[in-house]
DNA sequence: CCAGTAGTTCAGAATTTACGAATTATTGAA
DNA sequence: TTCAATAATTCGTAAATTCTGAACTACTGG
């Protein structure tokens, strides 16, 4: 099978569309404190967004296979898009569209996560 | 035993101090759908406050049992302040006190939540 | 002291989460 | 085209968490 063939199988990944996240989903994903980091970071759009990118974010590091599920509630609970780059996958915040529907929610969220990590540093 | 002798054997709730309380715990605690709706009903005020009160909030009852562990998680979220008031108990939101810490969160959640549930009742 | 009410605790079942091993999807190079 | 390498997903099952009925505790007023 040819390349160009290849192209028209890959599958896209799940996103729920604008209208089907909810709130409660929204909390749920990032009540866990690895992917309340991870998000947090790709809303700050400073770093590089592939997966295993994350790998090291606590003092041991991350299995591949719990920060794939890790991304895969983030996804499907609307907060990030993920598509394929090649081998790896590109991950990005979806905050403007999730602004719209929630106005502050995720800058509220963002801005307390990075307040108590500061007070927690000293 | 008498009645006065009792008094001092009631053993207060555990309530975590406002420094002990995280961004992740009221997220956790909020996204659960029954206790986002306690939650938000405290925080507006307008509701009787015992456990009980809340047995209704769906189509099915909640048991008992359930709704006491929800209340736990609130609380030791430092989400509500529980205050035993004779045979029932009393719960308020600590919403002033985690405002401070966390400037517009709780309301960016509240807030979100009630745009949620206009835009599904239609 | 008793009956009644509100809430907690306990224990087992049901559900969810974590993660190593195997698998899939893709690339660039031979 | 075939292969080795890399990124990520899926699968199976072990571990942790949540739900809930039953038993229990904490209180009240009579």
């Amino acid at each position: 099978m040819s390349r160009a063939d290849r192209i028209f199988l890959m599958k896209p990944l799940f996103h729920p569309s604008i209208d089907e996240i909810t709130v409660e989903g929204i909390l749920f994903a990032l009540s866990d404190p690895v992917r309340l980091e991870i998000f947090a970071k790709l809303a700050g759009g400073d770093t590089v967004s592939n997966c295993l990118a994350f790998q090291n974010l606590g003092d041991r590091p991350i299995p591949k296979s719990t920060l794939s599920q890790h991304f895969k509630v983030l996804r499907e609970s609307g907060l990030i898009r993920s598509e394929r780059r090649g081998v790896e996958i590109h991950n990005t915040s979806r905050c403007k569209e999730l602004d719209k529907k929630f106005p502050g929610l995720i800058t509220a969220i963002i801005h307390s996560f990075s307040k108590q990590r500061k007070s927690s540093k000293k």
